[in-house]
RNA sequence: GCCGCUAUGGUGUAAGUGGUUAACACGCCGCCCUCUCAAGGCGGAGAGUACGGGUUCGAGUCCCGUUAGCGGUACCA
């Protein structure tokens, strides 16, 4: 027990990577970094009908993006297949797996569990009665398979017992060995197949802990069953619990789409650590009330011991735009933006902004101060870096839109056509332009025309940045500078809704 | 079909070896603050622990059954 932890994330790259797979690795991560053991990455891609180059990009942008470094890798299963091969030929001549000379079922995936459920009913009425060529004389199946005839190789599964395995979140798991059937390793084509690779590829890179999803649980019995027959130690196992769909419903990429692909959430503004912050309370707690853990907190306090066996709801919401996904995603998201350290914040929203257009070179120079400023002044409103560069715009911008609403409700009073000019008349005129010289000059105009500063200052928000909500007023003011302030007051006078 | 896993407010989770009115966070509602919206502060509604049986002085915690959801059962991964 006192060897390295040395533990894979070994996703297929058939998809994107998506919040179960992200957690997956999140999970193997934190437990490798808690352990001071080593993370792996491998890439499973010896399904090549349906596995890409783009998507191999995809995986390797996610966990980077996640922070996710692995210590090994990224390997690529496709190159151990030889190995693979190898490894079922020698349980052949050991006599713990056979040749099987039964021809190859046409298989199509659409309708799987219907195939599965009639294979079940025609063995069941046949009687159940195990290969024919599970004992056929080694000599006899060699002679056939060098002769050219094609052959799957299929593991021996006891005929009577059962298999056991300790997992370290789901506990004692026994299944009898009746209920496994004899479990193809190697296609008749020579393509190997999942349960022999993943065993043989874990042996060589020496994992020593196997943490996975739950949809693996009942199959470990046949891996367990396959380092048995290697005559290797078995690695301890740990099953995460699935993550859902709202409504408890299983997460499919085809319906749920972009919404739980890792990808998405970097485009559309999550700050790395707040996202990972989320997936790791997901299926996880420290025990303890604390919801806002850093990344050194979480490596701190990992512990497989407080993984939840049941499936965790990943509770987004397609179709309310704002809201679009878990509100408490979302709730981390703007934590970190408001808590998180300015000058680590700065460079996200920076990033923002030049992917929007709005970058400008001052920002880096002379103006990086007003940059951060500006930058704190908005983010305690803001649940997203996208905000920054969509509602921030107007701070960023010269040009922005005026929300017809905010138009609407702020700038209909007749008299503000020839209030706003006045106002930035006065603003002009005040000597040091700061927040309260800005608001003293602002209330006393209010005072000498009759008016209640309320409106003025409501009025001046919505001329100002197209918008109704918004910071104060001053500290608008004071960030968009004197020039910029009167320019907007007075051309905002030409907005002001003619008599209704 | 068969095998397995799971089940605490709408969601994520707490409640060491069974022991007072089931806790926290998100979300929701209200109040305060206030030039608006957030943020922040304060308060509230919302579960009697899927359902039904047991065991026990006592069960969210143990046992059995039912139901539901999910997973597996492939010459997919």
């Amino acid at each position: 027990m006192t060897d390295t932890v040395r533990v894979r994330f070994a996703p297929s790259p058939t998809g994107y990577l998506h919040v179960g797979g992200a957690r997956t690795a999140l999970f193997n991560w934190l437990f490798a970094r808690r352990h001071k053991g080593v993370f792996i990455l491998r890439i499973e891609d010896t399904d090549t009908q349906r596995s890409s180059e783009a998507m191999v990009q995809g995986i390797l942008e996610g966990m980077h993006w996640l922070g996710l470094e692995h210590d090994e890798g990224p390997f690529f299963q496709s190159s151990f297949v030889e190995q693979h091969r190898a490894t079922a030929r020698r349980l052949v001549e050991e006599g713990k797996a056979y040749f099987d000379f039964t021809p190859k079922e046409a298989t199509d995936d659409r309708t799987v569990k219907e195939k599965i459920a009639d294979r079940f009913r025609a063995r069941a009425e046949a009687g159940g009665d195990r290969n024919p060529y599970r004992d056929l004389p080694l000599e006899e199946a060699f002679a056939r398979v060098e002769a050219g005839e094609p052959a799957a190789i299929r593991l021996k599964v006891p005929e009577e017992g059962s298999a056991r395995f300790d997992d370290m979140v789901y506990g004692p798991q026994e299944r009898d060995y009746s209920d496994i059937e004899d479990l193809v390793l190697i296609r008749s084509d020579g393509h190997p197949l999942y349960n022999l690779s993943v065993v043989v590829d874990d042996i060589n890179m020496g994992i020593t802990d196997v943490i996975r999803g739950q949809d693996h649980l009942t199959n470990t019995h046949k891996q367990v069953l396959l380092y048995e027959a290697m005559g290797v130690p078995v690695p301890r196992f740990a099953h995460l619990p699935l993550i859902i769909a709202p409504g408890k419903e299983k997460l499919s990429k085809r319906r749920h789409g972009e919404v739980v692909s890792v990808t998405t959430y970097r485009d559309r503004g999550f700050v790395p650590d707040a996202f990972v912050n989320f997936l790791a309370l997901l299926g996880w707690s420290p025990g303890s009330d604390q919801e806002i853990l850093s990344r050194e907190e979480l490596i701190e306090k990992f512990d497989l011991a407080g993984v939840n066996k049941a499936a965790a709801v990943f509770n987004f919401n397609e179709s309310v735009q704002r809201d679009w996904t878990d509100p408490k995603a979302l709730w981390f998201n703007s934590e970190y933006i408001k808590s998180m350290a300015l000058d680590e914040l700065v460079p996200m929203v920076s990033e923002q902004l030049k992917r929007a257009g709005l970058w400008r070179e001052e920002y880096a120079g002379e103006r990086s101060e007003w940059l951060a400023r500006a930058v704190d002044l908005l983010r305690a409103r803001y649940r997203t870096l996208v905000e920054f560069s969509e509602f921030g715009r107007p701070y960023f911008s010269d040009e922005f839109e005026y929300e017809p609403a905010a138009v609407q409700k702020n700038l209909k009073d007749e008299r503000l056509r020839e209030l706003l000019p006045g106002l930035a008349d006065r603003l002009s005129s005040v000597g040091q332009f700061s927040h309260d010289a800005a608001e003293a000059a602002l209330r006393g105009y209010a005072e000498e025309r009759g008016v209640k500063a309320g409106l003025l200052i409501n009025a001046a928000r919505t001329a100002m940045t197209g918008q109704s909500v918004g910071p104060g007023l001053f500290d608008i003011m004071v960030i968009l500078g004197r020039e910029r302030t009167a320019e907007r007051l007075r051309r905002a006078a030409g907005l002001v809704a003619s008599n209704p």
